[in-house]
DNA sequence: TATTTATACGATAATTTTAGTCGTATATAA
DNA sequence: TTATATACGACTAAAATTATCGTATAAATA
């Protein structure tokens, strides 16, 4: 619990990895898994859902790749991990406004303030920060 | 991802449940289960994991239940939270030391600070603020 | 133009975590 | 003695996460 997916973990490894390279130069799938011990398949799927999101772009063919397409720096870690896993929060009632309980808990006022305050962390680091 | 599990959730409810009551009255499993549509098996552990944590204190028999035993605005949600489920970390190395990633992930140390910043959140919080 | 390298993407499988159930034992109030 | 309640281990189910497989498509280059 509280954790992170591997799935946001590989994204943002990905993410830096490539932020890091020069100018024109192509990082492929296979050479980032191999590098950061990252199942292929897994890591490609991630780099496709980045790619899609525009966040990079993709070269296909021989020598090609992913090169960065937006700025790290103005895009912060919370809107990130929202963009590959969809809407996050301690408790479904801070998603999805349904609550199982149906009187709802009585400490969903109080649980929205974490929650709140560890949003704000997420939002205040931008990605350029993991470098 | 990054949510609390029911297991704390149904603990918080519990407890705040608990500490709420008058001095000597006691609140029943089948009691709490009813009251916030926790299912009845679950609870009952949850109650008794609290108990041998000696947070509240139990009463066998008709009429029995639990009572509260220890001070809830000395106990922080991340204790409580560690105390249920075990060590919580943003990713498996802040927890283990232990890396899948041999040369271990770029990102650990920004991570770590993102962690921080985590647990001091909710370390900042008490229980008997959850009322 | 055939071959190699690389992305694209759907389907599915395996694993892990979380959540819930069942059965039985024990204590105690009335 | 009976009803009520906790105690606890074993087990099952469901959901989320992680990984794999197969096939298609694009493009560089020999």
């Amino acid at each position: 619990m509280l954790k992170l997916t591997k799935k946001v973990e590989y994204a943002l490894i990905s993410l830096v990895h490539i932020s890091e390279q020069e100018d024109g130069v192509n990082s492929s799938a296979k050479t980032i898994a191999e590098k950061y011990l990252i199942p292929r398949e897994v890591l490609a799927k991630i780099l496709q859902q980045l790619a899609s999101l525009q966040m990079i772009k993709s070269i296909k063919g021989p020598q090609g790749g992913y090169q960065l397409s937006c700025d790290v720096n103005s895009i912060n870690i919370f809107d990130f991990i929202e963009m590959l896993e969809g809407p996050v929060g301690l408790v479904d009632c801070m998603i999805s406004h349904s609550c199982s309980q149906l009187e709802c808990c009585t400490i969903r006022d109080p649980l929205m303030k974490i929650n709140s305050k560890i949003i704000k962390t997420l939002k205040n680091i931008t990605l350029d920060q993991l470098r």
